[in-house]
DNA sequence: AATGCCTGCAACCGCCTGTGC
DNA sequence: TGCACAGGCGGTTGCAGGCAT
């Protein structure tokens, strides 16, 4: 049985308060990021300390940009989860003052709803070609669901439920069609981002080692962020990807 | 004006990974 | 080598506020 990451009993859960905020901002100033799970207790707050970080982190750290995105942000958000898939926190790392719980926010509520409207299955980046039938199907996209009913839950045909070990899933499988793509998304000057504060310096996601070899290829890989993924391409239909052309 | 529904976002939860011993 | 711990990540939940009826 696994231990809960910190003593439930006693501690707050919920929205913060300023008075709260105020002290873990005092406490950072004071010493520093870092030790969370000791710095609720050093810092005098009733907070575990994975709260703490989540909370400094998504909203109280002095650089985080706060606000609408940019057509720029959109635009690289949109190519890098093609390119990444839902690894919120490397592509946060490519837009200055963004956080992955903001751009997973902003991908779920606003961007996928976009993508989908664009005839654009926001999981493969690519065209639906297969549209709904009236009545041959039982209702095979836009289903809204699941047990609160009012979540923006969108469940395609085409969207198998995953499961969370499948390392397949983390990157769509658009990625693997994504060469020119990722090309110009780590050639700076062919970038579309007309934005010079956006780092499109891909070099994490894909360090150019003896022993790297492409992810664009059809059989197990290296990944570059510390996994074996797999990543596959249907021989017969290379897919496309509409928002690149 | 009241009510119910929908949306966006902050926060939580559980799992995974890295590190030190 | 194996274990324990801390930090990090992504998925999910819950709530407040806006909107429609």
């Amino acid at each position: 049985m696994r231990k809960p990451c910190c003593d439930k009993q006693g501690n707050n859960k919920g929205a913060w308060s300023a008075q709260e905020d105020q002290k873990l901002i005092d406490y950072i100033k004071t010493h520093g990021e870092g030790c969370w799970r000791s710095l609720p207790v050093a810092a005098g707050l009733h907070r575990c300390g994975k709260s703490c970080r989540l909370r400094w982190i998504n909203y109280l750290r002095p650089d985080i940009k706060r606000g609408n995105f940019g057509q720029d942000e959109e635009d690289l958000i949109i190519k890098l989860h093609a390119l990444l898939g839902n690894r919120w926190s490397l592509i946060a790392g490519r837009l200055p003052g963004r956080t992955d719980n903001e751009v997973k926010n902003y991908w779920n509520s606003h961007l996928k709803k976009k993508l989908i409207n664009m005839g654009i299955d926001p999981n493969n980046h690519r065209l639906n070609q297969i549209l709904p039938r009236p009545q041959a199907e039982p209702a095979p996209v836009l289903a809204t669901s699941t047990t609160t009913g009012s979540k923006n839950n969108i469940v395609t045909a085409s969207e198998p439920k995953k499961s969370s070990n499948d390392d397949s899933d983390r990157v769509s499988d658009t990625a693997s069609c994504l060469e020119d793509d990722y090309k110009s998304l780590v050639t700076p000057q062919v970038a579309t981002s007309g934005s010079s504060n956006i780092n499109l310096d891909l070099t994490i996601a894909a360090p150019a080692s003896p022993g790297h070899e492409t992810i664009f290829g059809n059989k197990q890989q290296n990944c570059n962020w510390g996994k074996t993924c797999h990543v596959e391409i249907e021989p017969t239909s290379l897919p496309t990807l509409a928002l690149f052309r």
